[in-house]
RNA sequence: GGCCCUAUGGUCAAGCGGUUAAGACACCGCCCUUUCACGGCGGUAACCCGGGUUCGAAUCCCGGUAGGGUCACCA
């Protein structure tokens, strides 16, 4: 069997955004699934759109998501250079063969001439088609025009007339009449190949066997078919994955928050769990599963199970996977993921990692259950990393106000102090033999400690904290509680 | 507007001629519980409309409607 071969083609004029990233994270499945190689090739055949740093980004972009590219930018390999503005000159060897055998001609028509023609459709309701008219130029004509000087496009001869066929491997039968294309300009009058034909050309000339992109390059497929056609080149099969939308159907944008893969990133959601949530938009393993890995989805991938809808994003359910990922996946990766946020927040400095890791890490095993984001495991730990501030949390009146609130955690402290150990089990027995020894409710001990030793009325199951802070810091904290209550609450 | 694609709860999404039409997120109850979250249990909620085909249609066909894509010297 033909080995696999497939591309992800993107255009550096921006970030990787989600519908990029789906799409290369279909054509990797699929390949990974069928064992054969994945190709990177970056579109930059138009300067004017040109991002700086583009690249970098969406390569960075797609190795953060766990995609990795058998030929393209950083590795090279047997079909490159794999940026088209590095390829010219095949584009241009083949337009003259094309030229050579009368399948493509000059065009010599003006800004205005286009405008004229595009004009007289409007008026009568049609879509904009090149009338052809620089077809029918003799050679004469063509070389007088030439000698002028006269600024030309390249374009090819479509068929007028039959219609072309795309086996959609997500879709099934497409077809288009043949009619409704037009000669295209397969070279800008700047020398420069247009993306339909240079997309075409390296597909062949780099042996692409599926080809696999977003919908709205559907209606190009008929073009390119006809191209390859022209060429003499074998048709490679055809894939069109859904769109993802905005929730108000439209395409996405910027106006509708995030949208690319970096934006997701610095929100603080995991690359696990976008690339799920992704997987998961358009396609589904067919059984009940929602939580699944790269290598997970690779084992189960296959095109006829991707819908052919467009799906709507929805970011809750992208935050309550991300919810699942942070206390399901192993600590020390949440760990690591977390620490460059507690340390932008000043809650460590860059020599506790190494002093503080198991610390830190103990904090985090709690709290990560807590949060939906990286960034919230921050502010979610925040009193177990440094001093807690003056009690000012809304409730605490409420807490602290408690009738004899202060001997009880006279009592409290004094049971911790004498704490035969700290470990969580102990720091628990020791409280609830308490509770009983005092007749009173569990709350009313657990509430006031809990505020008194985190400054919070939410967190992490009480006697996790306490174990976790240790005896010094919990009395530390308690003798600073029942002063500030002796002073701002019972006046 | 022409052409093309699509159509199951608010969202994602099973289903591929016979089902009480799954599941997940969200939402609402209840339970667990020291709070929050997690977890458990339960609930509200869907086959766009109209014609066919068929004993039987969410499923097949046609038409309409709606949404999307595309109609560049952008990719």
């Amino acid at each position: 069997m033909e080995e696999v071969r497939v591309r992800f083609a993107p255009s550096p004029t921006g970030y990787l955004h989600v519908g990029g990233a789906r799409t290369a994270l279909f054509n990797y499945y699929f390949v990974k699934k069928n064992k054969g190689k994945f190709i990177l090739r970056i579109e930059d055949t138009d300067k004017k759109r040109l991002k700086e740093d583009s690249i970098s980004q969406i390569l960075s972009s797609m190795k953060w998501l766990g995609m990795d590219w058998d030929e393209g930018p950083e590795i090279g390999g047997e079909y490159g250079p794999y940026f088209q503005s590095e390829r010219i000159e095949l584009y241009r060897r083949e337009i003259k063969r094309l030229l050579d055998e009368g399948k493509a001609y000059y065009c010599f028509c003006t800004e205005e001439d286009i405008e004229k023609e595009r004009e007289e459709q409007r008026k009568n309701k049609l879509p904009y088609r090149y009338s052809g008219r620089c077809s029918h130029l003799s050679k004469e004509e063509i070389e007088s025009n030439l000698k002028a000087g006269k600024s030309y496009v390249i374009r090819i001869k479509m068929p007028r007339d039959g219609s072309t066929e795309i086996e959609d491997l997500i879709r099934g039968k497409v077809v288009v009449d043949n009619g409704q294309l037009d000669d295209y300009i397969i070279m800008k009058s700047n020398g420069i190949p247009t993306y339909n034909f240079a997309c075409v050309i390296d597909d062949h000339a780099m042996r692409i066997s599926h080809v696999i992109r977003a919908e709205e390059h559907l209606s190009n497929t008929p073009k390119q078919i006809l191209t390859y056609k022209a060429l003499d080149y074998e048709v490679p099969k055809f894939s069109h994955l859904p769109m993802i939308l905005a929730p108000d159907r439209s395409k996405l944008s910027k106006r509708h928050g995030a949208t690319s893969v970096e934006e997701f990133r610095k929100d603080g959601y995991l690359p696990e769990t976008l690339v799920n949530y992704l997987t998961l938009l358009g396609w589904s393993p067919g059984d009940n599963e929602e939580l699944f890995s790269i290598e997970e989805t690779i084992e189960k991938f296959s095109l006829d199970k991707v819908n052919k809808t467009a799906a709507i994003y929805d970011i809750k359910k992208l935050s309550w996977m991300n919810g699942q990922y942070l206390t399901k996946s192993d600590l020390e990766y949440i760990t690591k993921e977390a620490i460059p946020y507690l340390i932008e927040d000043g809650l460590i400095g860059r020599d506790d990692i190494e002093k503080r890791y198991d610390y830190i890490k103990r904090v985090v095993n709690v709290v990560r259950e807590k949060v939906k984001l990286l960034p919230e495991i921050s502010d979610a730990s925040s009193y177990f990393l440094k001093d807690i501030d003056e009690y000012e949390e809304k409730g605490i009146k409420k807490r602290f106000k408690k009738e004899g609130v202060t001997e009880i955690l006279e009592k409290g402290k004094e049971a911790l102090k004498n704490a035969p150990s700290f470990d969580v089990e102990t720091v628990e027995k020791v409280y609830r033999n308490l509770i009983d020894e005092l007749g009173i409710k569990g709350g009313d001990i657990i509430h006031p400690t809990r505020l008194a030793i985190s400054g919070r009325t939410v967190g992490p199951s009480l006697f996790d904290i306490i174990s976790i802070l240790g005896k010094e810091t919990c009395v530390e904290r308690m003798d600073k509680a029942i002063s500030y209550i002796n002073k701002n609450i019972l006046e």
